[in-house]
DNA sequence: ATAACTGTATTAACAATATTAGTACAGTTA
DNA sequence: TAACTGTACTAATATTGTTAATACAGTTAT
């Protein structure tokens, strides 16, 4: 399901992080849907589990997963998210990259194929 | 000339690399312009001299700037960079966040708005 | 040539953090 | 009750960011 580099400078729950909210972003996992649990997804990915649990905490707290004792982790559904400002960091991220990749030469429609892709990811198994 | 937030999880050199990046990207400081010497931002910023050269030189192998033993640190010109991949991995990145903005509710129109709004600062005191 | 700047390198020490390990407790389900 | 779930806590270790002190090398002006 996941593949890690122990090797990275990034920390294994940032990775971890990453990717699963790659999965949820692009629809591969759907709302309500249940994640592996702390000690089998520890154990398949031989790390340990307070470094799966954090990773989950963290999504828990950016509003990706919500979770529930002694049942699982979920995947929250969009509108029971905290939308409001997390769509507004993001776009001060984006500009930012923006900025950066003008100065070296991206042009408009560049950035329109990066959108266009990006909208296929996200939306393309919705039908 | 910059703020830095000693209690962010962010390494101060990472702060730094950023803050004299935006300016670079913002053509506020401009080609084979000199920057402060890594004795007087240190102490100016009161930070040891070794994080203001680890931003230095990670800047100098990210391509910003270059440098010349006794004389100083200067603004790379933009022709002068490793250009290549470096903008590849700016969209790879880029792309990311757009689709996780889209996943938020981010439209076409309003990334245009954040490229225009992105432009200007790149471009505005270009004339 | 000397003085006073520049960048660069190296070593040691400290603090913060990521990760592992082990254990324990609490809720759910069959 | 048994076996699964999440959660909490403490301790030990490794890595990394940061400081500190020192030294060396190139540049520039006097």
């Amino acid at each position: 399901m996941f593949q890690l580099d122990v090797r990275s400078r990034k920390p294994i729950y940032e990775q971890l992080v990453d990717k699963i909210k790659e999965l949820i972003i692009n629809r591969i996992l759907k709302p309500d849907e249940q994640l592996p649990s702390v000690r089998m997804l520890s154990s398949q990915l031989t790390v340990n589990p307070n470094t799966i649990q954090r990773a989950y905490r963290e999504l828990e707290s950016q509003g990706y997963l919500y979770s529930i004792k002694g049942k699982g982790n979920f995947v929250s559904a969009i509108e029971s998210m905290p939308n409001d400002n997390k769509l507004g960091e993001l776009k001060t991220d984006i500009q930012k990259l923006i900025a950066e990749a003008i100065y070296l030469g991206l042009t408009k429609e560049d950035l329109f194929v990066l959108f266009d892709q990006a909208h296929q990811q996200t939306k393309g198994d919705k039908h």
